[in-house]
DNA sequence: AGTATGACCTGATGGC
DNA sequence: TGCCATCAGGTCATAC
């Protein structure tokens, strides 16, 4: 579910909220969330810093990490009951925070350190420069979505917003990053980064599944330009949207504003 | 290093 | 109403 604008829409609401708070108590129901590895209580522990790192939300304790990974169904939410798929639940000085998730493929981790799993992963794409950017993409000749897609390239994108982020380039999705100019590549940065800023502003999209910690939907998909609009006019051209299946990931562009 | 495929989960939706 | 197939904001692991 949650890419990076969704992610960081979720963060800011954590950080104005946990920020210097204690946790009380912390209840965790078996679930894969955990992987076999449930966090200790963290009774006393104290939030020095909420933040995000790539699609995780990251709980900077005064003991250790935690992150937490949504997934595609994965939400945080504030004051909710416990239900049938809450995973975990923190009180924070009386603030209930709990994680829900549907279908379990979001993931909690505890470490004393800052993850490993946090570690691996690429720049931040509002971080990267211009510059290492446009390096980085031509060192690898895979095709651009499955680049754009690789956390380890880049930490945050997801499906939504590569498939807005290649029409907003108009970069075929199968075109090959390594024979992508240098003017390409730093039109696709620039556009990557007033993406992503729009859709944070707009708090997020929400598809199905996605809310904030109040439980509200985000409104950037009233912007997609391709995203969910198979069969429907290209805004640029007025030819039909199409979607394919690359990498087993629905894939939505359009043909004429995007050649190879 | 790349790509292709299936696995992991549960629910919603549409066709018959 | 029921059954079946397909699809979904994401990783992983394995095999060529």
């Amino acid at each position: 579910m949650p890419e990076l604008p969704e992610v960081e829409t979720i963060v800011r609401a954590l950080a104005v909220r946990l920020q210097g708070a204690t946790v009380t108590s912390a209840k965790y129901w078996p679930s894969r969330v955990f992987r076999g590895v449930t966090p200790p209580p963290l009774d006393g522990a104290f939030v020095k810093e909420v933040r995000r790192h790539g699609k995780f939300v990251l709980i900077e304790l005064n003991r250790g990490y935690l992150a937490i990974h949504l997934g595609m169904t994965g939400k945080l939410l504030f004051d909710v009951p416990q239900n049938k798929y809450t995973r975990a639940q923190w009180l924070f000085d009386g603030l209930l925070l709990s994680l829900e998730d549907i279908r379990q493929f979001g993931r909690v981790i505890w470490s004393e350190g800052l993850p490993e799993g946090l570690r691996l992963l690429g720049p931040d794409p509002l971080e990267i420069s211009s510059r290492e950017f446009v390096t980085r993409a031509r060192s690898h000749r895979t095709g651009i979505k499955s680049l754009l897609l690789a956390q380890t390239f880049v930490r945050g994108l997801g499906n939504i917003y590569v498939d807005e982020l290649l029409f907003r380039a108009s970069v075929h999705p199968t075109h090959s990053s390594a024979s992508l100019s240098q003017k390409q590549l730093t039109h696709m940065w620039q556009e990557m980064r007033a993406l992503l800023e729009e859709a944070i502003e707009g708090g997020g999209s929400s598809i199905s599944d996605y809310v904030d910690t109040a439980g509200r939907q985000g409104t950037f998909q009233r912007e997609h330009r391709v995203y969910g609009r198979a069969g429907e006019p290209c805004l640029a051209c007025g030819s039909p949207i199409q979607k394919i299946t690359l990498a087993q990931r629905g894939t939505h562009f359009c043909p004429v504003c995007q050649k190879v």
